[in-house]
This record gives C-alpha cells, structure tokens and sequence, in this order.
DNA sequence: ATCGACTGGATACAACGTACACACTGGCGC
DNA sequence: GCGCCAGTGTGTACGTTGTATCCAGTCGAT
C-alpha cells in the first residue's frame, strides 16, 4: 500500500484511502466518462464473478475496460485498493430493508442476505476483509445496533451480540463457499459427484482408522447437500443462544 | 486449486499418483536428510509466523532450506499444495485432549485452542480452507463428532452443531485476526495507537452522518480492546444456543 | 559393477504489480 | 479569443513470482 494523496503535498504517514471515498463523494472537477470509479468497481466485480478474483488482474481489468494497463491507477492507489473498492460496490447492493418486528428478525434478515450476497460473489469471503472500515461495509454493524437499541443494551453487549452473529454468519459462509467454489473449478455439478470426485483422498483417510466418528456421520447424514438448512439451523442457534444468554 | 493431481495431462497411468498424505505416511524408499515434507513444512510456517503468508515464496522457502528454488517440487505439486501442508502441520500441534465433561466443555475447549492457534498463526485464516480434508484437519470434526456422541443426536443434527460452532470461530477469529495483522504491519502497539491511525477515515465516515449508531457505540464502549472478551461471550452465547435448541 | 529410481540444480519463461515519463484534454482566468 | 495546468490516459520497462523442463549426481538392489 503506497500513499497517494490527491489534494496537498502534506506528505506523511497517514490513511491514504480515506481519499478515495471523499474522492468518490464528489464526482470530479472536470467529469470525464471514460474511467470513473464506480465503472471500474463494476468492471471488476463482473470479471471476479465470472472468472474469479484470481482473473482479476490490472491489465485484465484494462482490458475489460478498453483502456491502458495502468489507466486505473489515477483512480486506486494499488490492487489492495481496488480490491476494497469492489468489497464496497458489493456491499451497495445489499439491501438493508429496516423491518420494525424486533431486533431478531432483523438480524436474521441481515444474515440471510448477508449469505446470498456472499453466494452470488463467491470471492467477496476472500475480499472482504472483517470490518472494513468503508462506507457502504460499515453500514451493516451501523444497522445492526440500531435494529438492537431498543433494548436498553450497553455498547459493549450490543457489539457482543453484532460480532457472535457476524462471525458466525462469516465463517459459515466461508465454508460454504469454499466447497462451492471447489465443486464449480472442478466442474462438479451435484453432491453425488463431489463425493466421487473427492473418494480418492476419503478413501485413503478413512482407511487411516483415525476417523470412526467422521466415517458413521458419512453413512448417516441425509443433509449433506442442504447448506441452506445447515445455515439456518445454526443461524437460529445462535440467534436461540443470544436471547437467552441476554434475556431479550 | 488444491488437491493433488499429476501434472501432466494424461493421468493414472499404472501409479495413480499417491496423494500428498500418502507419500507422507511412507517416508521414501531412499531417504534423504536434506528435504522432507516435514521439513519443508516447518520452514514455511516458521517464515509465515515471521514474516507473513505473502513472504513465503517457492524461493524464499528454498533459501531458508538451503536448496535451490526449484527443490521443494519434489515433494510439493505447486504453492497450493505447500500451503495445504503448513495448514496441516500447524492443525498437528493443536492440542486435542480429551476432557469428560461432557459436550460442552469439550467444544469450549477445543473452540479456544483453535482461537489460540490461529492468533499464533494469524496467516492460518487466509491459509486454511475450512472443511480442508487433510489429516490433522479432520481430526477436528473427528473430535467433536465423538464429544458430541453421548447424546442420541442424529448425524445431521451433530454436524450442524458443529458447523455452528466451527463457523463461529472461524469466523469471529478472522475478524480478530484481520484487525491485528493491521496494527501489526502498521506497527501499531496498542488499541489508542490503532484509534489514532484510523482517525481520518473514521472521521471522514462519521461525518458523513450516516452512522449514528455506531458513533454513539464508539463514545460508549469501554471494552473495544477486549478481544478474548468478546470472542468468549459469543462463544457462550452460540453454546447456550445449541444447548437451548436442541435440548441438550 | 551396473542399473534405474530418486533427488536436487540450473536455466528459462510468461504473467503479474507497478514505477515513471510522456501526450493529450478541457475548463479556467486573461 | 488564448494560454495554462491540473487531471487523464498511454507506453515502456523493471523486478518478482510460480513453475516447466532438462540435466547431473546419488544410493540401494541386483
């Protein structure tokens, strides 16, 4: 990350993004329409989601936007920042509807989209980084705490609550997408062949003996491929766990 | 992306390429001293833990082994396959005891061991895919499958008890983590340092008036630098969840 | 002693992020 | 009108990366 600051020559060590948002607030003295950020957000959000994020590359991008190699650096100090450019188009367009029928039905909206959006951009778990502090990122804690404020919760309880919901929607998500993005660069089209896909190394793990537990779930389960109800199921634990451990 | 495969086209001829795991188990025929998987595992996480995930190159990783660059390929397919190896090696150090206590006190346990390992290696969380099948990663479910046993639960329900829980960790350490890896390459020592650092953007955000809520947690909170805190409170709130969900 | 599998070295290449210097553009003060 | 200059886009180039490929040495089994 280097800094490039637009402005004044007020050289020193500070946040060079925060430009970048106060950049994108005002259009631009002479507005060109050629290259803007919002047209290179998209751009790279199309290619991330057709082709992955690995596909997304400077001069990939370039050429997706019919310009130069570097013609995007006027507008993103570096690949990190375009990165959280993309995250923060995303998070756009995720809708932040304000039902009024209390804070658990709020929150598990929230995560239920949340999770839709993270399926549809498999590689926003990759590029997101947790508490990202940009505008449209913050917007999902800044809602939370206002769907929890009714009750009369301390800051410190209200950002307990936001994170154990956060986290868990994040890291079950997470998992989620990293067998779905296994299954589609693999061009695995259904559990079945998943799991003939990934035999081979079962078979020789659980030829190990070390796994009985595992191996008896294996037999059992009849929800292996219904990520839906393992993400509801446990988003409801949580939610469950939450009123209770807090009496709300 | 990962998994083991033959690099040339043409596949399983009569040796269908023994899975990394496998060629593991059997030393060699001819053993050498200079490379092993262990070896080579160890050094690449020892560069991690010091120098970051990004500074563990195929080049760098041979300078510090004392070989040339190309070296580690012998027992390596590629860079995904080395991370898959250090992911394992550090899952191998992570203590799995036994308690009986019964199933709560075992995935409290093993939930803070995991917090533990992936801040000692905060480049775990970029590293390790969940739901990675290599030995010392199964051994995870393996465990909590077991502690989980005792009560008649059905497969489907144990694993959506453990995905809860694993989903939780994961997720609520990535957020931990991604917040320390910031300060730390910012050498930032504490929390008012990383305030300090952050205050421009913060400032800019907060004055667009778009979040009020968290403004008002921001001048409310006095456990913002409690990580163990707030990782335990949500840990008992997901445990109290799947206690009250389930019955158990 | 000989063989063949195994190990490590050397060289090479395409693709990446990005630094830097240049050429154009259009709205501003004159 | 005219020039100016900050703001945009281009072209070229460099260092680093992952890794394909070919080569030479080594060691146990024959």
């Amino acid at each position: 990350m280097s800094t490039q600051q637009a402005p004044c020559g007020d050289e020193d060590r500070d946040r060079p993004q925060a430009s970048l948002w106060e950049r994108l607030d005002r259009p631009a003295p002479a507005p060109r329409t050629t290259l803007t950020p919002h047209r290179i957000a998209e751009a790279a959000v199309a290619i991330a989601d057709t082709e992955g994020l690995d596909a997304v590359t400077m001069r990939r991008l370039a050429t997706a936007l019919g310009v130069a190699p570097m013609a995007a650096y006027r507008y993103v100090s570096g690949k990190d920042e375009l990165i959280e450019l993309m995250a923060d188009f995303v998070y756009g367009q995720l809708p932040l509807d304000a039902p009024a029928d209390g804070w658990r039905a709020a929150m598990r909206s929230l995560a239920v989209h949340l999770r839709a959006m993270n399926l549809a951009h498999p590689w926003m778990v990759r590029a997101a980084t947790p508490f990202a502090l940009t505008p449209n990122q913050l917007a999902v804690p800044e809602r939370s705490f206002a769907a929890l404020a009714e009750h009369g919760l301390d800051a410190d309880t209200t950002m307990a609550i936001f994170r154990t919901i956060a986290g868990y929607v994040h890291g079950s998500v997470a998992t989620e997408v990293a067998l779905a993005a296994l299954r589609r660069d693999r061009d695995w089209s259904d559990g079945d062949e998943t799991r003939a896909g990934l035999a081979p190394r079962m078979t020789y793990l659980m030829g190990t003996g070390r796994y009985p537990a595992y191996r008896q779930y294996l037999q059992q389960a009849t929800r292996k491929d219904d990520p839906a109800w393992h993400f509801e199921t446990g988003l409801d634990c949580v939610l469950d766990g939450i009123a209770t451990h807090f009496g709300i």
